[in-house]
DNA sequence: GTCTATATGAGGATAGAC
DNA sequence: GTCTATCCTCATATAGAC
């Protein structure tokens, strides 16, 4: 029961990574010192060598466990139906997922350069398998005869981009709500892969 | 006629300008360094100061010039016609224009943070400008009864996010020529805002 | 215009005391 | 687990010689 005075890993653990994300999400990861993280978390830059090998593992994890977080989401989600359901639902999936998560999402996107070789390659394995989860449903709706599109592939990164994209202009307590924001795209979704 | 010996300003502006940026669209402004640059260059550090008063007007100087060759391009594209037209003009000349320069929109998008506030606004403002254009024609569809969209703004954000994303899958000598990615790509587009 | 040399500071990471 | 102190490297920017 007993606890070593001075133990705190279980608080500055979560800590630590929390404050990672928000400043390399604003100042980018080149940018941010280990000094800077370890003052925003409360303690001295040599502590924080007690949860990270170093600073590139740091950015490595924060973009593992999104991605992960993102896929393990999106399996609970999908749950098959016509494609243009399967469709909606991943249009949908996409927006509110991403939306609440604007600092990981800069990072995931912007920061890949900074990753060693060894590390992107991890991250761009679980990007794609993302984007697969969508190309499966174009290629079902095409050969449902509901979607047209001229490339698929071009198709799928087409809507992702475009989904995507909604998080670098987004603001909470904007004019317009979550629900409101996932029918607009949806429209604009359905229609372009329209037959 | 006679030019002193050394004498290279001609040549190592734009050689530095070049080499700062491929470098940083490669590794990120914060993580290149004013040596690594000047090791492109072939010249010492110090050397850089006689063309760029310090780094961030590098970074500076470089967006502005992008952003203003873009607006400058553009108004010369713009030639009227119908709604339907003039969209099919923005989407093949905004491909075009930003294919073969996928270093500087890299840059352009990545490193707004690493502007100072001032110079932040300024090419901010320019950014607005060019999605003006888009807006504006949007707008001039609906009115003409040829367009369709919930909301104005979004269908601005969303079509320019998605023709933006191709930069980041593009690869020169791939499957598709650009003039077939401008085909697949307006056809998205189109559709995307058909009534 | 470019060089070398340097001022001045900050970076990541580690060692050893508590 | 955290601290202080420190190693070593690298950064931007400047000064003055050529």
């Amino acid at each position: 029961m007993a606890r070593k005075q001075g133990s705190h890993s279980d608080i500055t653990g979560p800590k630590l990574r929390k404050a990672a994300r928000r400043l390399i999400a604003q100042h980018g990861f080149a940018a941010v010192s280990m000094r800077q993280i370890a003052a925003e978390v409360g303690v001295q830059a040599g502590a924080l060598y007690n949860y990270t090998p170093d600073k590139q593992s740091l950015l490595f994890d924060l973009m593992r466990e999104h991605m992960d977080e993102l896929l393990t989401a999106w399996d609970v989600e999908e749950k098959g139906g016509s494609a243009l359901e399967r469709l909606e639902r991943f249009t949908r999936f996409h927006i509110r997922f991403n939306l609440p998560r604007a600092d990981e999402v800069f990072i995931a996107y912007m920061e890949l350069r900074n990753l060693s070789p060894e590390n992107f390659a991890e991250i761009e394995k679980l990007r794609r398998q993302y984007e697969a989860g969508l190309e499966d449903i174009l290629r079902a709706g095409e050969a449902e005869g509901v979607f047209a599109f001229t490339d698929l592939r071009i198709a799928t990164m087409a809507l992702i981009a475009m989904l995507t994209g909604l998080n670098t202009w987004y603001r909470e307590n904007g004019r317009l709500s979550v629900a409101e924001i996932e029918t607009i795209y949806w429209d604009l979704v359905r229609k372009s892969v329209a037959v």
